[in-house]
DNA sequence: CTGAAAGCGCTTACAG
DNA sequence: CTGAAAGCGCTTACAG
């Protein structure tokens, strides 16, 4: 059994109250030889303190919870996940929390799932890219956890960290087009998230302008993940009557089409210019470097945490966020061969 | 304030007990009128278990965790504790297990960390690649606390899952050799994990069967991150003098070997052969394929949790393993121009 | 100034 | 069969 405040108190004769004093340096003032007593007995003991009872009594954990999106398998191997994550731990690291990760999110009802993220072992809670169809944050909100979200906004006043993805599609297609594209794909990404819905209907409201001209074939699912981009690309390139450029809407896709063209001997970007959205680590160095928008999502994982921490520790309302992108030009893009 | 156990008992006039055997469905048995008011009044009243409340009589917390290896500054972002952490995650969530990341080991003493790591938020931990010189190990073992180690082995009877460098190394340059290298350069990584120094030690163990040749200017740190790489890289290959062939400790950076290359006008592999250690998601996407070892870092996570909640769970000593490795050969390497 | 005691929300041995 | 009570290891209001 580890050594307890209790066996400290009894060995040296002293309350549990006066030890707690002195391991904790307060609040209440305790005599420095009393002090040194203590603290040199609880390292001899090899005494260190039981986080859970003292969350216990003082309700604090120290801790935030990351509530994964989906089914878990894999998730922290997405790229974009990965750089939000990325902001999140460092940040948490300077604010002193530890960070859990919930999991048992594949196998269990939601009724666990929901206590699973209520029962006290974390101070607040990060929706990391929640489904739209996810009733999680209402619950959580309804009990009155601390928790903000990320990649989704609300109909309600909560604190959402969100892309424009507005402005992601418009920098987009705007690119294409300044390069003379008007035949234009589109492989749109899960519609379970936001990113995936807003960023498919962005594309398809630039339709009706006229900017640009698709059609139904050219326009296909691809999930976020790179085997369905490569299908769906497959698909819409292998029609004679094949756009010019391809908008994916992420680097995964964007890479599955990339093997699509290579197999259909189309030449990147002469043949067919690709672009894709999350500027992933290893988007320069494939070939051709791929043009993509760059999300700042390390920001955003930063953010996050900093806004949860303040209403958790200040009771400030954390303030949503909107994060802007960049259009990174590479050479997986450039002016078609026919017009 | 949260619906507790005691609300529930008291507006049913039922003891605390009778309460808490109803909801845990067990391990007293509860008539079933009885049983269904207390899950009625339950859902009712909102309540949920406090999960701290219960280790704190329980001891046990269902939660993995991580120890990371270093300062936490991006850690995650590095793609083989990348592999790895999925590997564990999935397993987890199988063995319903939630995961604890533990940061603040940046800024705090030893002291803290190590307190940190068994306070009691967890059932036990995964030192993942600790550094060489980390006395955290010991300390868990002192204080008895369940435990498991990845990338390090120890002179104790430990548990560890690693990768045998030295077959690594060995497949790698026999694969250059088998090519006609003969004159090899090594980048080698971090010297204060294990993996770092096992390789580089095998490395110039080679030198000694005079299988193949090197120089001192032809090898050099990299500390398994890209910049470095592209660095040392740079040296090596401005050496009039060159070597044919370039094995680097990770791809990391080897990547950033290849735009050393690139800045000399070397062509890959024509001028300088390059090979990785790793086989990273984007190994096979750059340009030219960069040929490297896979080490099946998720296999080797998984088994790192069985192993941990078998120990926790059924008290099995948990059995230390040996990874094997597979070469991938790729574009990046082939003969050399002369020999 | 410091000790005895209550209490955080549970589980479970102990009584009846 | 079921309730009253002890206890997990702390913090902190309450007494003296």
């Amino acid at each position: 059994m580890p050594t307890t405040i209790r066996d400290i108190a009894k060995k040296l004769n002293l309350s549990v109250s006066t030890v707690s004093y002195a391991l904790n340096n307060g609040p209440r003032s305790v005599p420095e030889a009393v002090k040194l007593k203590v603290l040199e007995l609880a390292k001899e003991l090899d005494y260190r303190p039981n986080r859970i009872a003292k969350s216990m009594v003082t309700g604090r954990t120290y801790t935030i919870g990351i509530v994964p999106s989906d089914q878990f398998e894999n998730f922290i191997i997405s790229p974009f996940i990965l750089q939000c994550m990325n902001g999140i731990i460092n940040e948490c690291e300077r604010c002193k929390y530890d960070v859990l990760l919930f999991t048992r999110f594949g196998a269990t009802e939601e009724f666990d799932i929901s206590n699973s993220i209520s029962d006290g072992r974390v101070d607040g809670l990060i929706f990391l890219a929640p489904l739209v169809n996810s009733n999680l944050i209402e619950i959580a909100d309804r009990r009155g956890i601390p928790f903000v979200i990320t990649h989704r906004s609300h109909e309600r006043e909560l604190p959402t960290f969100t892309l424009d993805n507005v402005q992601i599609v418009r920098d987009a297609i705007n690119h294409l087009v300044s390069l003379g594209h008007r035949k234009i794909g589109h492989i749109y990404g899960s519609l379970v998230l936001q990113d995936g819905i807003e960023r498919r209907k962005a594309f398809e409201d630039l339709l009706e302008d006229k900017t640009i001209i698709s059609q139904p074939n050219w326009i296909q699912p691809g999930n976020f993940v790179r085997e369905e981009g490569y299908t769906s690309a497959l698909k819409i390139l292998s029609d004679p009557d094949r756009p010019t450029a391809l908008f994916c809407s992420n680097d995964e896709m964007a890479v599955g089409a990339y093997k699509a063209a290579e197999e259909l001997g189309l030449n990147i970007p002469e043949d067919i210019s690709i672009m894709g959205v999350d500027n992933a680590v290893w988007s320069h160095l494939i070939k051709p470097p791929l043009t993509t928008i760059s999300q700042n999502l390390h920001d955003l994982g930063i953010t996050a945490v900093t806004e949860l921490t303040k209403f958790i520790e200040k009771g400030e309302r954390p303030q949503s966020q909107h994060f802007g992108t960049e259009l990174i030009v590479r050479a997986s893009t450039s002016s078609p061969k026919e017009k």
